[in-house]
DNA sequence: TTTAATTCCTACCAATTTACTATGATTAGT
DNA sequence: ACTAATCATAGTAAATTGGTAGGAATTAAA
């Protein structure tokens, strides 16, 4: 039950661009990949996934980048993690249709402990976790 | 994110062991998995580390097996998966002295998240789980 | 209009981890 | 002695992780 890199370094992306979102500019990959030592490539590759779940937006083309699409005010830890982390499922057999679901004594629980996970990482915002105020 | 294997299936051997305590007799591989359904080479080393971790008791030798050395009401569902789970540890870098250990933003997210995650599962007793009363 | 800077797309790959299987030693009841 | 059981440890195929790599598409600037 561990965090993927995926996880850990899509938070730094987020927190650079939070960081950056009153300036209203783009942060291009390279400079993020500074910022964070993850090679650019698989930054790209992990800022597509948060592209995806409409939380950062790029403009393409020379002097482009990306930038947060929701103000770091509103966009909460649980929204990166399962943008970039597989949805944070916990157990494959919540959506997937087991077959011993019915009888199943720890379906219940895994569920719980999801819902769990899920409303803890959506009260802290991105402001908060760049301030360090948790 | 995911839950392993060892942890759904050290689950269900510890409710099979608990639905079997008050009995006070042992429960053998060959039974446990028939009941769970798991390989029984697989689950003598998920039995192991709920061993090592106290939770379970064996008898060896002819009409042996293993019972929970925990009442039922007190073993909670966090101390059956940190057991099998590696200590349910969320990222690698809270234990290990990671380099970046005073300046990274995520590291008290982790620390809390994980504080989270075990208080909420040490509120869920075997006995709970095995009547499903969650 | 060319060039350079950038994102986007997708294929590939090595190393690690997972989820077992296999073999046999050890222990103890009958 | 025999048999039923746990204990210890090694091996292994498949999946996943954590990237690398190459180049196409787009756009601002020269």
């Amino acid at each position: 039950m561990k965090m993927s890199s995926k996880a850990r370094y899509g938070l730094y992306v987020a927190v650079e661009l939070a960081k950056n979102y009153s300036k209203n500019e783009c942060l291009n990959v390279s400079t993020l990949s500074q910022a964070t030592g993850v090679t650019e490539k698989y930054l790209e590759q992990i800022i597509a996934l948060m592209k995806k779940a409409d939380i950062v937006s790029a403009t393409r083309g020379a002097s482009g980048g990306y930038k947060l699409s929701v103000c770091p005010d509103e966009l909460t830890v649980g929204q990166v993690l399962r943008a970039v982390e597989d949805n944070l499922e916990i157990v494959d057999c919540l959506h997937s249709d087991c077959a011993q679901r019915s009888k199943c004594v720890a379906r219940n629980l895994w569920n719980k402990l999801y819902e769990n996970i899920n409303s803890y990482l959506d009260t802290i915002t991105l402001t908060q976790l760049s301030e360090d105020n948790l």
